[in-house]
DNA sequence: AGCACGCCGACT
DNA sequence: GTCGGCGTGCTC
């Protein structure tokens, strides 16, 4: 590129605008600048921004002066073509700005914004300029600090708008605002310590030992060699160098004699760059190898893949899934130099999925999801960008990474809705996501379920995916028998103890005599969902929504499951002062305490979000249970996602009416899923399993699917429903919530809107509809559903949403209602 | 997102 | 009057 010419970069910047803005490269970044690089760049009064670039021309603005790009942050892009094309699907596909796609996509330390400074200038105001009570707070403070943040500065006069004072300062000459960059990206450094290369070999290490001998007081030494030795060799392929507290440790906090070995040249230390995600020590093996009908299913996924992008595995639980991918990464990392993404509904299951890959693939792996922090974030990109990882595994985000070729996805556990992001925007599916990179990439991709989704397995009727099904578990394990037990029946026959039928408790009993374990499922956290007045049926509600309050127990507490506020008990009714409040429903933590009483001297452990706040308290539970220290386990959903036990001999469902009649046209679904894959974790090894259902429906056809396996039947009744009311796979949903904090403007403002909409989509405008819970965190609520028909005018309807919306966000009088969209919501 | 500007209710 | 909160519009 010729210095004389002046060039344009169109950016996109982290902020949920519109559309890109256009900024000039200074000439002397004319030869540097390129697409996909990050520039630095001012956008409104002062902030400072990392924008992505995305097109480079020579058209100037008309309309105004563009502003210069600061500074380039790359040498070279660092983000591919590949992504810039999957962004813009997204953004298109699921109506999000470009710079909603961009926050989701880059790691938060690629990404460094400004940060707004206020630094002192002169401790004493000019001849005759006054300073007022809050002005004098400021200065007296940045006596003491000499920056300030607006935050700071907000905290100390406790109030949430200084901007006033702070540029009255400025115009008193007293203070100046600085914008900082907040860099926040920090490789990681440690000491690592190893023999000196002129000791290390076995003639001269013996040598040494034999010096040290001689002399009396060097037993310590002799100590810390011997045991430098044993650390370095502990892995095959040694000797490795050792982290220095690693050592020192070993030798009881002796950090004296290590220095002294470092001092006279015997150990060396070097500081080293420490990989976050820790060194695979030791040699990779073999996969081992797949049993007769893995076999089978291995060959029928290949040849599906070549003729189609995508097959559906759908395999029941413990069939070995997992064994299949492990075969199907490594043939692809064999005869090709591709890249394997390996997706996971669930940040929990990654551990156990990590340690079986890195077995046969070594640091080849790597690991991404939104707990890990931005330092480990941004490592993971680079090495993925360097090509350095073969095979990701992650969450949902991990689509984002910049794969050069990819050459296989997994979606492992494809049914779970937690693949779909709810908030913020982008609202994007990512195995709908994934199917898309996968076509970008010409990549294969492969969805593996034991309860597959109505969608995916529609798609696989209708041919679009392959369907390759594993229908024994391995080893010759033998599915769990599932009973019911009709608890309406029990109820009448007094045969309940409290939300036990007489059955459960039996099997529970039976089970803890042979030594083996139980789950039960309560898909609701908490002692009691709700409390009613027996005298005028007055419900304790929220102050803030129009929920009913879940009563905790080990707080005593009522809590909202919404806005997480907590209340005092009352101890009358607030309506009719009537002493006779009593709880209605149940949750986890009533059926841990029943169980207390019902099977006493057993152990019991809860997990549910209540008891899994804290860091490593899920990984506990699971650890505990396995190691026999839990005898029953009571949990929510949680307990559902593919967690392996050996010694499950129950599993019980409290109350599976709760899962059948939720209002959602994905309920019946979604509880032969749950259920499907509670029962999954009864039964291991020699011995078969028993699943007992606690229900008043006993008949339901749901239920009876369940009990016999039929998944295959369960769809085909399912997709019945779904065609005759018009539903997912046979149309397309978008859902558009309102929310008002104003009662009086949210019904109008959602019925001018869906006229608006009816005008250009007829019948395909169903609503306004107030939603089961009307009144969150004090907005009022309104959803309008939009059913869409399969086909190529799709995205033009879209784009028509598109613009309904925007017309709405100017209306006079009802842009004030915050209107979110959800693309295929689940 | 963050910041300026302008409106409005509460307090002196 | 003045202060502080909050809604609204704009950012190349």
């Amino acid at each position: 590129v010729s210095e004389r010419i002046t060039l344009f970069a169109d950016l996109v910047l982290p902020l949920a605008v519109p559309r890109l803005y256009t900024y000039r490269v200074p000439l002397d970044l004319n030869d540097q600048v390129q697409v996909g690089m990050r520039a630095v760049v001012q956008f409104g009064k002062s902030k400072l921004h990392t924008g992505i670039i995305r097109k480079i021309h020579q058209q100037a603005p008309k309309a105004y002066e563009a502003k210069y790009i600061e500074t380039l942050l790359d040498d070279r892009p660092i983000v591919n073509e590949l992504q810039m094309k999957f962004w813009d699907w997204l953004s298109s596909y699921y109506l999000a700005h470009p710079g909603e796609i961009m926050n989701a996509a880059l790691p938060g330390s690629l990404r460094l914004g400004s940060e707004t400074k206020i630094v002192l200038l002169r401790h004493e105001p000019e001849e005759g300029i006054i300073l007022n009570n809050k002005e004098q707070t400021i200065i007296d403070a940045l006596q003491i600090q000499e920056i300030l943040s607006i935050a700071e500065i907000a905290g100390i006069l406790n109030q949430k708008t200084v901007q006033h004072y702070i540029k009255s300062l400025i115009d008193k000459g007293m203070v100046l605002v600085e914008e900082e960059l907040k860099f926040k990206y920090k490789p990681k450094f440690e000491n690592f310590l190893s023999i000196a290369p002129e000791w290390n070999e076995e003639e001269k290490l013996r040598e040494l030992f034999s010096i040290l001998e001689k002399d009396k007081r060097a037993g310590k030494r002799t100590e810390a060699l011997l045991l430098m030795i044993t650390l370095s060799k502990r892995y095959a392929g040694g000797p490795f160098p050792v982290k220095k507290p690693e050592l020192v440790k070993g030798l009881g906090g002796n950090a004296g004699v290590v220095e002294t070995l470092i001092k006279n040249n015997i150990l060396l230390s070097e500081k080293k760059r420490v990989d976050r995600l820790g060194k695979f020590e030791g040699e990779t093996i073999d996969p081992s190898p797949l049993s007769e009908q893995q076999l089978q299913a291995f060959n029928e996924i290949n040849s599906y893949f070549e003729k189609l992008q995508a097959v559906l595995l759908h395999g029941v639980t413990s069939s070995g899934k997992t064994e299949v991918y492990i075969h199907l990464i490594n043939s692809i990392l064999k005869n090709s130099d591709k890249q394997v993404l390996y997706l996971l509904p669930e940040i929990a299951l990654t551990s156990q999925i990590i340690n079986r890959l890195r077995k046969h693939f070594g640091d080849y792996v790597g690991v991404f999801h939104s707990k890990f922090n931005d330092q480990e974030r941004a490592e993971t990109w680079s090495k993925t960008l360097r090509g350095e990882y073969k095979i990701l595994i992650g969450a949902r985000s991990s689509i984002f990474l910049p794969f050069t070729q990819l050459g296989l996805i997994i979606v492992d556990e494809e049914h779970e809705n937690s693949f779909k992001q709810f908030d913020p925007s982008p609202r994007y599916h990512a195995r709908d996501a994934a199917l898309l990179l996968g076509n970008i990439h010409g990549a294969k991709v492969l969805l593996g379920s034991a309860t597959p989704s109505i969608e995916s397995y529609y798609n696989a009727e209708q041919n679009k995916f392959g369907l390759v099904q594993l229908t024994h578990r391995y080893g010759g394990v033998m599915m769990p028998e599932i009973q019911c037990v009709d608890i309406r029946e029990a109820t009448k026959k007094k045969k309940m103890h409290s939300h036990f039928s007489e059955e459960m408790l039996n099997h529970i009993k039976l089970a803890l005599e042979n030594n083996e374990q139980v789950i039960l499922f309560q898909n609701r956290r908490g002692y009691s969902p709700f409390w009613m007045c027996q005298t005028c049926g007055w419900v304790p509600k929220c102050r803030n929504c129009d929920v009913s309050l879940t009563y905790h127990k080990a707080t005593h507490q009522l809590q909202c499951h919404y806005c997480t506020t907590v209340y005092p008990p009352p101890k009358v009714c607030s309506a009719c002062g009537s002493h006779e409040l009593k709880m209605l429903g149940f949750g986890t933590e009533k059926i841990e305490e029943d169980l207390s009483i019902l099977v006493p001297g057993s152990k019991v452990a809860r997990m549910d979000l209540d008891t899994t706040r804290s860091k490593n308290a899920y990984h506990n539970i699971i650890s505990d249970f396995e190691d026999r220290k839990i005898d029953i386990l009571v949990g929510t959903q949680m307990i559902t996602k593919g967690l392996d036990f050996d010694n499950v001999a129950l599993v019980g469902i409290l109350n599976a009416d709760s899962l059948l009649n939720y209002p959602d046209f994905r309920a019946f679904e979604r509880s032969y899923q749950l259920i499907a894959q509670v029962s999954g974790r009864a039964g291991r090894k020699n011995k078969r399993g028993k699943v007992l259902i606690q229900t008043m429906n006993p008949n339901h056809w749901i239920i009876q699917k369940v009990m016999y396996n039929e998944y295959e039947n369960m769809y085909k009744q399912e997709i019945l429903e779904r065609r005759n009311f018009h539903y997912p796979p046979f149309v397309r949903l978008i859902r558009l919530t309102l929310r008002n904090k104003d009662q009086s403007l949210i019904g109008e403002s959602a019925q001018w809107l869906a006229q608006e909409l009816r005008k250009k989509f007829d019948i395909r405008v169903l609503g306004p509809e107030e939603p089961m819970i009307s009144r969150i965190r004090n907005y009022y609520y309104r959803t309008i559903l939009l059913k869409f028909e399969r086909g190529s005018n799709y995205q033009l309807m879209k784009e028509a949403l598109s613009d309904t919306i925007i017309d709405f966000r100017q209306h006079e009088k009802y842009k004030k209602t915050i209107c979110d969209v959800d693309v295929d919501p689940v």
